[in-house]
RNA sequence: GGGCGAUUAGCUCAGUGGUUAGAGCGCUCGCCUCACACGCGAGAGGUCGAAGGUUCAAGUCCUUCAUCGCCCACCA
C-alpha cells in the first residue's frame, strides 16, 4: 500500500465518507442492531445562519454517545431537524432586507413570509450540509422542521388542549416590550445588564394651595407622563396626613391621588413612589389594588404616544431628556444621582426592553410546573451535573405565567378567531392543518360565532413563542399526537443533551408539556408510568464554549469561531477529539490553539501507526503472506494468539490494557465523561500501543515470517482493530478509512455498525501489568 | 440581594479521601533510528488561591475570606 501518504490528509477522506454515509442512509434507525432502542432528539439549531463551535461541541458529544450506543447493539435513532426560531429568524431576515433598503412592512405579511421561507431553505440547507460534513450520525430520513405540517398540527393540538383546560388565557398585562422587534417577549428573553444611569428625583407639588410637595425618584423620568398616583407606606408617619389628597403631576397638569400601599419601602429614597401602572409591573399591581387608570404613554416603536401630551412622537430617550430639562426649568428637578443599575435588554436585538401594558396570550404555569417538580424530585429524570437539578427545581418553584404570544409574522399563528361583530374568541375546531402556498396553516376554521351568529371571523394575527413549539420536539418529531410506530419505539427518548443556557427555555418546558400532554395532572394519578410521560430519561447539560474573557461565543459580537474553517485546517476528527478531551462536565470550555494542534498530531499518529503496519506487511508479501492470512475478520475475532505454548508477555499485556481501556471508556461514556474517554484512548493508543507494544514487536514484524511472527502479526492487527473501534465514536472519519483497509467478509458497510469493544480477551492477567510496568522502568533506566 | 462554578506546572486543563499530584503544549538536552519532526529518547518545572477545621490520612470533605466568571431576582 505504497499509496498511503506519509501525513494524514483529512480533507478528501472526510468528504468522501461524509457523502457515503449520507447517501447510503447508514444511520437510519432501521440499520441499527435489533437491540433495545436508544433515541436522542437533536436540539434543533435555529435557522438563523450556520453552525458555530458551540453546536459542534454539542454535536460531538451527542454523536459520541450515539455512535457508542449504536456500536453497543442498541437500535439507535438520532433524529435531526431545525427550529424556525421565530424572533431570531425574523430578525436576521429583516437585517438582510435592510441591506436592500427594504422593511418588512413594505412587503406585507405574506410576501415577507415567502422571503423567510427562501431564507429557511438556504440556512437550513447549509446547517444540514455542515452537520453531515462534521460527521453527525443522524437519521436524515427523519429530518423535521418545526413549521412543517405535522409539527404545525402538533402545536395546534397543544394549544387547544391547554386552551380548553383553561390554562391559556388572553389578558391585558404588563409585558416586556421590545420596541425594535415590536413584539412582546417572555421574561426569559430579557437579559439584564449593569449599566451606569441616573436616579432622577422629581418634585410633585400638592394641589391644596400649600407650598407643600413630595419628591419621588425614578430611573425612567419619561414614564412620569403616565403617572396616575403617588404612593406612600400606610404606616409612614411622615406622610399619613397626605394620603387621600392630590398632587399635581407636572408637565401634564393632571391631578393624581396620594395613596397608601404596603408595597412602598419606607427606608428607600424619600419613601414616596410614583405609580405608573402602564409601565411598571409593581405599579401595575398597585394600580389594580387602587383602581388607578392605566395610561400607556408609548407606541409600539418606542415613541411617546398621544397620551404623552406635547411629547407625543418623540423617541423615548429624547423624551427622557426633554422631560428632565422641562422639569429643571420649572424648578421641580430635586437632584440627579449617578447610579449603576440593571437594565433589561432584548435577548435578540439588545434594545432596551420597555415594561408596558399590552393585551397578550399567557399560559398558566403553576399546574404544569408542579408535576414536573415532583418528577425531578423523585428522580424520574436524571439530571447531570447534579447541581443543575437544584437550579431547575428553584426555577420551577418560582415559575410565573408565560407570555406566549408574539407580534411577529414568522411562526405558528395562534389558532383562535375573533368575531368581527361581538369580539367573541373562537378556537380552532380541531388541530387539522392544510397547505396554503405549500406551507401549513390551521384548517379547523370556525364557521360562525355561537354567541351572535356572525360569520365574519378573523384569525388572531399574533404567532406563538418559538419555545411553545420547540417544547414538543421530542414527541412531535415522532408523530405525536398520532400513535405512530416511531413514537411507540423511541419515546420517551433515552437522553437529552443540551447546553445549560436553555435549561429553562427548553428543557424544563419539555418536561412540563410532555407530562401534561401525556395526561399527568397535579393530584391525579397518570394513566401510564409517570416516567414514561417525561420526554427523556436522562438530561445532560453540557458546557458552553466561551471566549477567554468568559463571554459566550457570539456571531454578532464577532467572537464566534467558524468550525468549518478549523476543520479545514486541522481535520474534523482532530477538532472533535479536542472538544471531547476538554468536555469535562460542569466546566465551560475556552478554546486553545495548542489543544487543537495536539489533537491533530494524534490523528496523524494513528494514521502513521497504521501506515507502518501496512508498509511492513507489503514486505511480507514476497513470502506469500497477505493481509487476509493475518487480519481476516475471523483472525481478528480469534485473537489473542499464542506464540508457541503461551502468550508472549507483550501480547498478554496489550490485550489486558485494551480490555481495561474498553471498560473505562464504556464507563466514561455512560457517565458523560467525554474527556476521560478521549484521554483514555489517547493514552492507550499512543502511550501503550505505539510507544511500547509496536516497539517491542518491531523486530518480529520487520523480519521474515516464523510461527511466532505470524501470531504477533495477528495480534497486532487485532489490537489495531480494537483501537479503531474504540476510537470511532470520537474520530469517525479516520477510523472508517483505516477500517476499510482491513479485510472484511462481504458485504460490509461501516465500522460504525461494528461492535464497540467490551470484554477482556484474556482472562488470566495475574501480575502482568505490574510485571510490564517493572520491565518498562528497567528499560527506561537502561536507556539512560 | 440570592445561587452556581473556577482558582493545581510558564500556558490550557485533568484529578470519583489513600503510596513519590498528572496530561498536552511550551522549555532544556540528545536524535532527520528504514511509521510518524504533527516525530523519537531523556529531563527540569507544583508549599494544589488564603486561613482555620474534620480525619490515621485532605488538591479532594466542612467553615470563613479573597479574586474572577456565570445564572437568577419587580425595590422606585
Amino acid at each position: 500500500m505504497a499509496e498511503i501518504p506519509k501525513a494524514y490528509e483529512p480533507q478528501e477522506i472526510e468528504e468522501r465518507w461524509a457523502k457515503a454515509w449520507f447517501d447510503e442512509k447508514l444511520f437510519r434507525a432501521e440499520n441499527s442492531a435489533d437491540g433495545p432502542p436508544f433515541s436522542i432528539a437533536l436540539p434543533p439549531p435555529n435557522i438563523t445562519g450556520s453552525i458555530h463551535i458551540g453546536h459542534m461541541l454539542e454535536h460531538t458529544q451527542i454523536d459520541m454517545l450515539v455512535r457508542w450506543r449504536r456500536m453497543s447493539g442498541y437500535r439507535t435513532l438520532w433524529l435531526p431537524g431545525m427550529d424556525h426560531a421565530g424572533i431570531g429568524t425574523q430578525f436576521v431576515v429583516e437585517r438582510e432586507l435592510a441591506k436592500e433598503g427594504i422593511r418588512r412592512q413594505d412587503l406585507g405579511r405574506e410576501e415577507f413570509e415567502r422571503r423567510i421561507w427562501q431564507w429557511k431553505e438556504k440556512s437550513g440547507g447549509a446547517i444540514k450540509q455542515q452537520m453531515i460534513r462534521l460527521g453527525a450520525s443522524c437519521d436524515w430520513t427523519r429530518e423535521k422542521f418545526t413549521l412543517e405540517p405535522a409539527l404545525y398540527r402538533a402545536v395546534i393540538e397543544e394549544f387547544l388542549r391547554l386552551y380548553h383546560d383553561g390554562l391559556i388565557y388572553r389578558a391585558r398585562y404588563i409585558v416586556n416590550w421590545c420596541p425594535r422587534c415590536q413584539t412582546a417577549v417572555s421574561d426569559l428573553e430579557v437579559v439584564h445588564v449593569e449599566r451606569p444611569g441616573h436616579l432622577w428625583h422629581l418634585r410633585y407639588p400638592l394641589v391644596d394651595g400649600s407650598k407643600g410637595s413630595v419628591v419621588v425618584a425614578t430611573t425612567r423620568p419619561e414614564t412620569m407622563l403616565g403617572d396616575t398616583a403617588v404612593a406612600v407606606h400606610p404606616d409612614d408617619e411622615r406622610y399619613k396626613k397626605l394620603v387621600g389628597r392630590n398632587v399635581l403631576l407636572p408637565l401634564m397638569d393632571r391631578e393624581i391621588p396620594v395613596i397608601a400601599d404596603t408595597y412602598v419601602d419606607r427606608e428607600f429614597g424619600t419613601g414616596v413612589v410614583k405609580i405608573t401602572p402602564a409601565h411598571d409591573p409593581n405599579d401595575f399591581e398597585v394600580g389594580k389594588r387602587h383602581n388607578l387608570p392605566q395610561i400607556d404613554v408609548m407606541t409600539n416603536d418606542g415613541r411617546m404616544s398621544a397620551a404623552a401630551g406635547k411629547y407625543a412622537g418623540l423617541d423615548r430617550f429624547e423624551a427622557r431628556k426633554r422631560v428632565v430639562e422641562d422639569l429643571k426649568a420649572l424648578g421641580l428637578l430635586e437632584k440627579i444621582e449617578d447610579i449603576t443599575h440593571s437594565v433589561g435588554v432584548c435577548d435578540r436585538c439588545k434594545s432596551e426592553i420597555e415594561p408596558r401594558i399590552s393585551t397578550q396570550w399567557f399560559c398558566k404555569m403553576r399546574p404544569l410546573a408542579e408535576p414536573a417538580k415532583k418528577a425531578v424530585i423523585d428522580g424520574l429524570v436524571e439530571v447531570v451535573p447534579d447541581n443543575q437539578r437544584t437550579i431547575l427545581l428553584n426555577w420551577l418553584d418560582n415559575i410565573r405565567d408565560w407570555c406566549i404570544s408574539r407580534q411577529l409574522w414568522w411562526g405558528h399563528r395562534i389558532p383562535v378567531w375573533h368575531c368581527d361583530n361581538c369580539r367573541e374568541m373562537l378556537p380552532a375546531t380541531d388541530s387539522s392543518v392544510e397547505l396554503f402556498e405549500g406551507h401549513a396553516r390551521a384548517a379547523g376554521v370556525p364557521k360562525r360565532c355561537p354567541k351572535c351568529g356572525g360569520t365574519a371571523l378573523t384569525q388572531e394575527t399574533d404567532v406563538l413563542d418559538t419555545w411553545f413549539s420547540s417544547c414538543l420536539w421530542p414527541y412531535s418529531t415522532l408523530g405525536w399526537p398520532d400513535d405512530t410506530p416511531d413514537l411507540r419505539t423511541f419515546y420517551p427518548t433515552s437522553l437529552l443533551i443540551s447546553g445549560y443556557d436553555i435549561l429553562f427555555f427548553w428543557d424544563a418546558r419539555m418536561i412540563m408539556t410532555g407530562m401534561y400532554l401525556s395526561g399527568v395532572r397535579d393530584g391525579a394519578p397518570p394513566k401510564t408510568d409517570r416516567a414514561d410521560t417525561i420526554p427523556f430519561r436522562r438530561l445532560y447539560l453540557h458546557s458552553l464554549v466561551r471566549t477567554s474573557e468568559g463571554a459566550k461565543m457570539s456571531k454578532t459580537k464577532g467572537t464566534g469561531v467558524d468550525p468549518l474553517q478549523l476543520t479545514q485546517e486541522n481535520g474534523t476528527d482532530a477538532l472533535r477529539y479536542m472538544l471531547a478531551s476538554m468536555a469535562a462536565p460542569g466546566t465551560d470550555i475556552v478554546l486553545s490553539e495548542d489543544r487543537i494542534l495536539g489533537a491533530r498530531a494524534f490523528a496523524n499518529k494513528i494514521w502513521n501507526a497504521a501506515r507502518f503496519l501496512f508498509l511492513n506487511l507489503q514486505k511480507l508479501e514476497a513470502h506469500g503472506l497477505t493481509i487476509e492470512h493475518l487480519a481476516s475478520p475471523a483472525h481478528r475475532a480469534a485473537a489473542p494468539y499464542r506464540s508457541g505454548d503461551d502468550f508472549a508477555l507483550p501480547d498478554r499485556w496489550i490485550f489486558a490494557r485494551a480490555a481495561d481501556v474498553a471498560e473505562r471508556m464504556n464507563d466514561a461514556l455512560d457517565n458523560f465523561r467525554f474527556h476521560e474517554a478521549a484521554q483514555t484512548i489517547y493514552q492507550f493508543f499512543w502511550g501503550d500501543f505505539c510507544d511500547w507494544y509496536i516497539e517491542w514487536v518491531k523486530p518480529q514484524i520487520t523480519s521474515a515470517p516464523t510461527e511466532t511472527t505470524i501470531a504477533t502479526w495477528r495480534n497486532i492487527f487485532a489490537v489495531l482493530d480494537v483501537s479503531l473501534r474504540l476510537l470511532h465514536p470520537v474520530m469517525p472519519f479516520l477510523t472508517e478509512e483505516l477500517w476499510h483497509r482491513l479485510p472484511h467478509e462481504r458485504p460490509y458497510r461501516s465500522i460504525a455498525l461494528c461492535e464497540f469493544p467490551r470484554v477482556p480477551a484474556i482472562s488470566d492477567q495475574h501480575g502482568v501489568p505490574e510485571l510490564v510496568e517493572l520491565l518498562q522502568q528497567i528499560i527506561v533506566s537502561a536507556r539512560n
